[in-house]
Formats: structure tokens, C-alpha cells, sequence
DNA sequence: CTGAAAGCGCTTACAG
DNA sequence: CTGAAAGCGCTTACAG
């Protein structure tokens, strides 16, 4: 089966393959009357524009680039990166815009990538996650002046617009909730210490505890594995003064610090209380139920497109911040040991 | 910063574009020492020829599709599709294929992409994936002549090869092993009945119960949410006799069985033996880790993807049947209660 | 082994 | 409002 071109729907229309691309795109330079004969044509006979044709004469290539350098090990077990994709591709497919999704080993295989990208005109914009301090990607996006969004910060992302959520608001209102509830030693299990999201909230962490006068403000670092977050929590549970209460940066390390509270004899939450970040259905299937930090992750991503979406389109975009973490306690946390 | 193309590196190298041409795809045409020279410019200018003009030249996209039509909900949940992915990467990177990734409301959708798409010419192939029983996907590839692998099968895919695993064989195994360990009440909680896997396995347990002789070999459907994994367990466990062992069809309905058992008062694995198909590292978070069919989900999507880049290539092929799901015995199965 | 040229299928000024 | 034509950046027969 052959595929039809321009001039297959010009020569049934009778007119020129100009007034095609004109009736198509929603161009003026053809009457109503024959614009929509020609859509008809078109749809009879199947056609859509080749994408490569169209994106050699100079318009967009109408796809946008994600790239994930993580090892696949975590990618497939935390939920946020397929949920942001379908938030990514919902405003995305809205537009008929196309998402080329890339998985990379690291950091600098990721820029070689944008490099490519950029050469092959793959792409019209990317989305950048998993921001690090000092982020090595952001000069060489700007160099290149490949439009592009950052999913993280709203620091350090140099002159690139961002969607961003206030981490350090939320971390500051679970310290308190915890204080409140009677808790005065608090260890929490961050992520990957390089990333610029972990740093944002251990200084939180660090600040709030310094000014809530809570001496013991341990942060142990992870790389969001179930094992790491496990073995932290051992670790952390075994200490003279043991905390009466944990933070987890994700939620499979929650879910793994309460099975380690359980094996170490511990009941949650009359001796300890958990409180997981990004909240996830797996928070609600375990018992007692996870409370957890919850934001609407595909909203989140679809945000991010939609700036990105603007970018490419031309318009300035100042970035845009997302609404904060909600605290949504469950059955995980409760008041301090003594203090009941 | 302009973009350099391939005039660019001709004039640099003193020779014409087709010289580059030849020297950049490995074609005979130049000599050696032109061909180094034209590589070390290309490679100094940061060249990269334009996806778009390579693709209306006749040349293939060096793209191919993956179209995922679950609800968001379901498909961040499940390690499954992200695993996929980075498996079908690390196929396609090494050859520089892009992956156009795209998430769905339902089949009708997902058939109107692939006419898009072939219209555009944006993918050379696409990978399916959740075959299901009369699947309306095959007869609209097929049609279309746009190259297919389906993941899953084998039977249903009509002329399309296939890359599938054989879960009827796996299955027999699990169910002769709770057998074994003197389970005569057995139950199973499916996933969706319209997937061609899930009649598959149906099928298959409802056979191999037959043949051991075991009369309540009772299998409920559902959506792959934990919601619903509750749910169904809840309701079996309720039954006037209630089994002694449980199949589900993917982990985290699996967790969220172990969660209502323990929530009903009965021990794991004492009063109820619980089996995962898919194992992931959840399996292992909770308390006890699940006993879980395990295959390597990465190798399975490499597997298609190279499948897949033969096909486009020219080359027939007729599928490969990857490895069976392995049985990987933990602490949630044991001896039938009463015959300890 | 190399160069000049046609052509892929669009978009978009430029004439009429 | 419409048509003819140039041009995007490659690839690939076709001459030399």
C-alpha cells in the first residue's frame, strides 16, 4: 500500500499542493468551501503529512525529548517516572506532539545525547529531570539554545525555565506535625545526596530540627533502592538513642523501613512513626497504610510540558511552580512513645 | 549557533556532499584516507545529519513505536512496562534508534496512531504489547505493512512474529508445586480476561487442576490494582472453604493479598501460601518476601526490539520464544495447613 | 574514486 | 484567493 502524498490529495482536490499545505495548517490562503473539501479528501484517503518533510522545511519536528539516566533497577520501581510520562503525554498528544523517551547510563551519556539530538533536529525541546547541584546539563542546553524545561529545582537551573514543587514547605510541615504529635528524635532517609531536590530538603530538615531545638537530626543517604532503605533503617534503629520517628525520600525505602521495624520487634506507629515521600498506591497496600507526602505527579508533568510547549512556541515562559507536597497522614504515624 | 550540515563538512573537507554522505554511512565510494579526514571534521563541527532529511531521502526514521493503553494508575504501579523499556534502550541505543513512546485512553486510540504514524512516517516499526484475544491491532498492522513485533503470543498475532514466554508451562509448575506441598484448595486472581496472557494462564490452571484432581480451582478477574487484589481475596477468603493457596497475576495485587490475610488473621504461609507472577524488588520488601514467577523483563524487551530492528532491516523472522517464568520459592508458600 | 544532479514531501514567500 | 517555484538537508543513481 502506497502512502498518500500532498500532491495525491491536490491532484483529487483539483487545486495545488500549496493550497493543501494552506487548508491543512489552518493557514488563510484558501476559501472555506474548498479548505474543507480538501480536509475531507484528505481523511478519505488517509493522509498525514510526512513528518520528516515537514520538519526539513523548517517547521518543528513535533516531538519532544525525555531522557532518564537512572539505573533501570530503580526506574521500574518507582511509580514517579511513569507517572509523570503520562502527564508528559497527555498535554503532549493533545498537540499531536510526540515524546522520544531515551535511557541512558549517566550524566554524560545524557548530554551526548542532547548533542545528537540537537544535530539531528530529533527533537524541538527536551525535559530535563533529577536536577543536580551544579548541574552539568544546563550550560550545555543553553549553549546549544535547545529549549528546555527543567522538572526540579527552582535554583541552579541557570537561565532555563522550571516546574517546581516546595519541597522544603513540606518538610518543614511533616517535622511539625511530628513534633506536635510528641516527637523529639526524627531520622529521615534521603535520596541520592547529588541531586538538587535531596539537598533542598536535608537543609530543611537540618534547619527545622536547629530551630525546633531537636538535637538528633540524622540524615542518612540512599540511592532509592528498597535495600538501601532497609539497611538505613537498621542501621538508624540500632543507635543508642534510637529516633521515634522516620522520613523516607521515596516510598519503596518506606515500605522496606517498615518491614524492618517489624523484624526488629518494633510496632508502627506506638514506637515508631513512618512517613514516606511521594505517595503512591503501594502506600496504601501495606498496614498499616503509609502517611505519605502526595502531589499529583501527572499534573506535575503535564505542567512541565505545557511550559516546554510554550518555549518552543516562542512565547517566554518564567517557569512555574507547582502546588506543595500535601501531608496526608494514614496509619503510620501517632504520637511519640510515652506521650500517649 | 547555526547548526553545521552536511555542505558544511564538505566544503571543510574540500570535497562534495555525496563524498560525506558516502564516508558517514560506511558506503564504498571514497577512499580510506578521505573518509578519515571527512570523519575527524564531521566529528570536529559536531555534525549530526538531520533525522528529518535522512528519513525523506528515502532512509528509515531510525525510530520506532511503543504505544502503552493502560490508565495511568495501573501502568505506574506495575515495574513491568518501565523494565520493557529500559531493555528495549539498551537495544536500541546501541544502534542510535530513537524510542516514540506514547500513552493511551484505549485500543480505538492506539489504532489511530499507528495510521498516523504510518502517514508520517515518524517510526519504522512498532512494538505491541498486552495482546489480546482477536486483537484488533494485527489486522490494521498487517494492512498497513507497518513492521510489528508483538510481545506476547504466540498464538492471535496473526502474520506478525512475536517474542513470548511460555506461562502455561510456568504456571502447571506452580500449581504442581503447591500440589506437592499439599495444597488441594487452590485460587487465583487473574488479571484482565480480555489479555491474551491472562487466557493463557486461565486456561491453563483451569487444566491442570482438572488433571490433579482438585475441584475448586476458582479464578477471579481484575485490573491489576492493589483495590482490586484486595478485593477478590477478600471475597475468597470468605468462601465456606476457603483456599489454601493463591495465584495472582502480578505483585502488587500479590502484596495487597498478603495485606487482607493478615488483616483476616491468617498467618503466610502457614494458613495461606501466596504466589507473585512477575517478580520485582516489592516482592522482596515485604514481610515474608513473596514467592514469585520471575523473569528478566529488561532481556524480554531487548529481545523484541532486536526482533523488531531485523524485521525492519529486511530480514524475516519468525519470533523467538524467550525463557519461561521461574519459579523463585520464598517464605510466603509452604506446607497446606494440617499437613505439616 | 569523485562530482553534479535529481529527488524525497513538505512549507512558504512571491507572482498573478 | 490560487498557482508555480524555491528550498529545507540529506541519499543515491549516474556520469566522468
Amino acid at each position: 500500500m502506497k502512502r498518500p502524498t500532498i500532491a495525491d490529495v491536490a491532484r483529487r482536490a483539483g487545486v495545488s499542493k500549496g493550497a493543501v499545505s494552506y487548508a491543512l495548517n489552518g493557514q488563510p490562503g484558501v476559501s472555506e468551501a474548498t479548505r474543507q473539501r480538501i480536509l475531507a479528501i484528505a481523511t478519505e484517503i488517509g493522509f498525514s503529512p510526512s513528518s520528516a518533510a515537514r520538519a526539513l522545511s523548517g517547521a518543528t519536528a513535533r516531538a519532544i525529548g525525555l531522557i532518564l539516566a537512572r539505573p533501570a533497577r530503580t526506574l521500574g520501581i518507582e511509580p514517579f517516572f511513569m507517572e509523570l510520562i503520562s502527564g508528559v503525554e497527555a498535554e503532549l498528544s493533545a498537540r499531536s506532539y510526540a515524546l522520544t523517551l531515551q535511557v541512558v547510563a549517566d550524566q554524560n551519556a545524557e548530554i551526548a545525547v542532547y548533542r545528537r539530538w540537537w544535530g539531528e533536529r530529533r527533537v524541538d525541546g527536551v525535559l530535563i529531570c533529577d536536577l543536580r547541584t551544579d548541574d552539568g546539563r544546563v550550560p550545555v542546553l543553553e549553549e546549544l539554545g535547545l529549549p528546555a524545561v527543567v522538572i526540579g529545582g527552582p535554583t541552579g537551573t541557570g537561565g532555563l525555565p522550571s516546574v517546581w514543587s516546595d519541597d522544603a514547605a513540606a518538610l518543614v510541615e511533616t517535622v511539625e506535625y511530628l513534633y506536635a504529635l510528641g516527637h523529639r528524635r526524627i531520622a529521615r532517609v534521603g535520596g541520592l545526596p547529588e541531586l538538587q531536590h535531596t539537598a533542598i530538603r536535608t537543609q530543611a530538615f537540618t534547619e527545622v530540627c536547629r530551630r525546633l531545638g531537636l538535637a538528633e537530626a540524622v540524615t542518612a543517604s540512599s540511592d532509592y533502592t528498597g535495600e538501601e532503605g532497609a539497611r538505613a533503617t537498621r542501621r538508624l534503629l540500632s543507635s543508642r538513642v534510637r529516633p521515634t520517628a522516620m522520613i523516607y525520600d521515596n516510598d519503596v525505602m518506606a515500605i522496606a523501613g517498615l518491614s524492618v521495624a517489624q523484624e526488629m520487634g518494633l510496632a508502627v506507629p506506638a514506637d515508631l512513626s513512618i512517613v514516606a515521600w511521594d505517595d503512591s498506591p503501594l502506600c496504601r497496600l501495606v498496614h498499616p497504610p503509609l502517611t505519605a507526602l502526595s502531589r499529583d505527579i501527572p499534573a506535575y508533568g503535564a505542567h512541565a510540558a505545557r511550559q516546554l510547549m510554550q518555549l518552543i512556541e516562542g512565547s517566554p515562559t518564567g517557569g512555574l511552580e507547582d502546588e506543595a507536597p500535601q501531608l496526608t497522614p494514614r496509619g503510620s504515624t501517632g504520637p511519640a512513645p510515652g506521650n500517649r
